[in-house]
DNA sequence: CGAGATGTTGAGACATGTCAAAGCCAGTGG
DNA sequence: CCACTGGCTTTGACATGTCTCAACATCTCG
């Protein structure tokens, strides 16, 4: 998984050819589709010509909003995207915080509509796939649609955990010991994590309130779980975090 | 959406040619891909000849259990299918209740094995889909391929629903509708329902205690929204329930 | 009829939510 | 540099929805 020179990756008109890029196609959830050998090399291309590159998009911005046609999905290249979607009394609620390398907008299919909103929560840059170019070459090369199959089943996977009915204490866990499982997968320190969202959004997104994510937060602080300063996070025993996540994570 | 005669259906080895089964196939998950004209003919025998009809299965028989390698999927025949996962702890999590013509197994294929047990509520009978044949055929025929992704969308987009902070009275309407929904479009009474399961099922799926469940569906009738005579229950105002659901189900 | 599920009801406990106030920090403008 | 503003976070006191436990009712089926 760490970053290799040398080998297959994502050209794109855009693309400058350096390290950063090379490094985030390494770890892209499509990654492994242009990274393995012996598939139509004319197909490839196609896949490869298919990306565009977004323009940088500031916090607060949205790259798709609930109800717009769904066209395309979109691979976080740079930055935190949250998928929320807005109930008819106005309350939000948070799908998911998306990483570079992971995929939103998949979920848009079934009906043809976005079910959510996407915005971003830094500075992001996304590759963009139109969705019918997409599935058109799927049927050419194997290899992407079994990808997007996966992804798509790991969605549902990841949906119903959340959904499972956990404590505050199990939920904050497994949340810390999830962004710490993706961050080092993409080179980032496992046990120094920097949380970009607000309080709010994490507790929204796990379905408490805020003031008990501060609460919960601070509990594992002194019981000697983790350190927090303001959104740094630093845990000390993610032996202990798992043994508190256990039943979420399944492990 | 009703069953209709001298339509395209899915022959098989078994296939009786009762008219019962051939009113499945129009309700089936895959049924608009047998429905629709315009394919690839030598395809179309080939998903014929992949489906297996599987023996009747037992109240409490596994249809498939988790940890066991994924190879198919399936599609209710008759009968109703429960899926759920057992947690570290040994508490059931319920993840849902399929209906015949519904699908269960897809969220198997991002880990190559079942991450939850199928049961069966009742007698239930299956189509067996062998998921290797299934996406080397969906490579060749856009339309299976399409389904499956549409499925599995859906499947995101549901589990996400359960997912949302809501109170017992909104999933318990919610519950019930989706349920009469899922009855209409089979071609039952959308207002009398038969619940196969217990009600310490539906609390579990709900994340709610049994007691609970017990509690909102006699508050329910006293308010005259339903009539429940132990599983039957009756919609008296749909309406109303709707309103009660309207955050959860979107509308 | 009796035994074992399944379902209902009540009383009390508890985890988490709600509300309100205060602290903290970053940025803005004087 | 300071004071001010506004967002975010923390903390405390209290409210409440749902769970837990226990008893009882009901149904199913041998």
């Amino acid at each position: 998984m760490s970053p290799q020179g040398g080998v297959l990756r994502w050209p794109s008109p855009q693309d400058q050819g350096d390290g950063d890029i090379q490094r985030f196609c390494t770890t892209c959830a499509f990654g492994r589709v242009c990274l393995t050998d012996g598939y139509d090399k004319r197909a490839l291309e196609d896949l490869h010509c298919l990306v565009e590159h977004t323009a940088p998009m500031h916090a607060g911005e949205e790259v798709f909003r609930h109800g717009e046609p769904f066209a395309a999905i979109y691979a976080v290249r740079a930055g935190m995207v949250k998928t929320r979607r807005i109930d008819e009394q106005g309350r939000e609620q948070i799908l998911g915080f998306f990483l570079p390398g992971e995929l939103i907008g998949l979920n848009g299919l079934y009906t043809a509509r976005y079910p959510c909103d996407a915005v971003a929560l830094d500075t992001v840059t996304l590759c963009r796939f139109s969705f019918p170019q997409l599935s058109v070459l799927a049927t050419r090369l194997p290899g992407i649609q079994e990808t997007l199959f996966r992804l798509m089943s790991k969605d549902i996977v990841n949906a119903a955990l959340l959904g499972g009915d956990y404590s505050a204490d199990e939920r904050l866990a497994a949340f810390l010991l999830n962004l710490s499982d993706r961050f080092a997968e993409r080179g980032y320190s496992a046990t120094r994590l920097h949380l970009m969202m607000p309080r709010s959004d994490i507790a929204n997104y796990l379905r408490l309130a805020p003031e008990t994510v501060s609460r919960v937060l601070r509990r594992f602080q002194d019981d000697g779980l983790i350190e927090v300063d303001k959104r740094e996070v630093h845990l000390r025993s993610p032996e202990r975090l798992k043994h508190l996540a256990r039943c979420v994570l399944q492990q």
